[in-house]
DNA sequence: GCCACGCATCGAAGATTATGGATATGTTGC
DNA sequence: GCAACATATCCATAATCTTCGATGCGTGGC
């Protein structure tokens, strides 16, 4: 039911993929719908304040990663609305999410973020 | 009703404001619940692909800057909604209006994209 | 196998959002 | 003031989102 994204691993992956560094800053030229709607859907990801805490809290754990249970009581939700964000951002591409015994580590996709900022920083040179 | 985010201009707002350059880049330290709703107004405001494609036209039209009319056809959206969409982003801070005659004229905030860049961007150095 | 634990999924309720038709507001020209 | 035009606002509707309780699924320990 997703598109997945692929602002995860551009090394690898279909150039023509996403967010990834497929397309000119936004600024310069303006972006045809197909574009438009992936990138919209990274924003849409981080268009939440539980969503935004919950990533932050991640990349500033210990290691770069946290599991479920790290992160329901900082942000005050039940753990099946805090595993739905958590959900949502990995579809997006934002986070992935490992197994490790009985815990799920969620931690930040390198690059991902950079990829999105490199696409709002309009090369002002 | 808007706590109007103040992504406009830090060269002269409090350097509390919002997305401005106030904070760490997101992943260096756990955003604070106040700091990730404003950051999430913004995202929001882009989480629309309707809205990632306004400002992308807004962006690359001729002087950076369009009126709703030149904005209408290219969404293939009507008219109301194109209003609300810009109205969106102004509130965000992402947009600007400038009435000169009958047109609205909205262009892009100057660094405002920038400064959202910067903080997604991790100072990998 | 059974139980406890961590987490995902399901289902539903409430809130928010996107969209456009009708209409109000503001501007220009007469 | 009136008419024409460009936008904004109001209102209603359909779609989507957030949230959580209940429940299912996988893992580890006994």
């Amino acid at each position: 039911m997703v598109t997945t994204l692929t602002l995860t691993d551009t090394s690898r992956t279909s150039p023509d993929a996403a967010s990834g560094a497929c397309c000119a800053p936004l600024v310069r030229e303006a972006a045809d719908p197909q574009t438009a709607a992936e990138l919209a859907r990274v924003f849409k990801a981080l268009g939440d304040p539980t969503r935004v805490r919950l990533l932050s809290i991640v990349a500033a754990h210990d290691g770069g990663e946290a599991c479920v249970c790290d992160l329901t009581e900082p942000v005050g939700l039940s753990q099946p609305t805090v595993s739905h964000h958590l959900k949502l951002m990995v579809d997006a591409g934002l986070l992935t999410r490992e197994q490790r015994g009985k815990w799920a580590y969620y931690s930040v996709v390198p690059g991902a973020l950079n990829r999105l900022g490199v696409l709002l920083t309009e090369a002002t040179g």
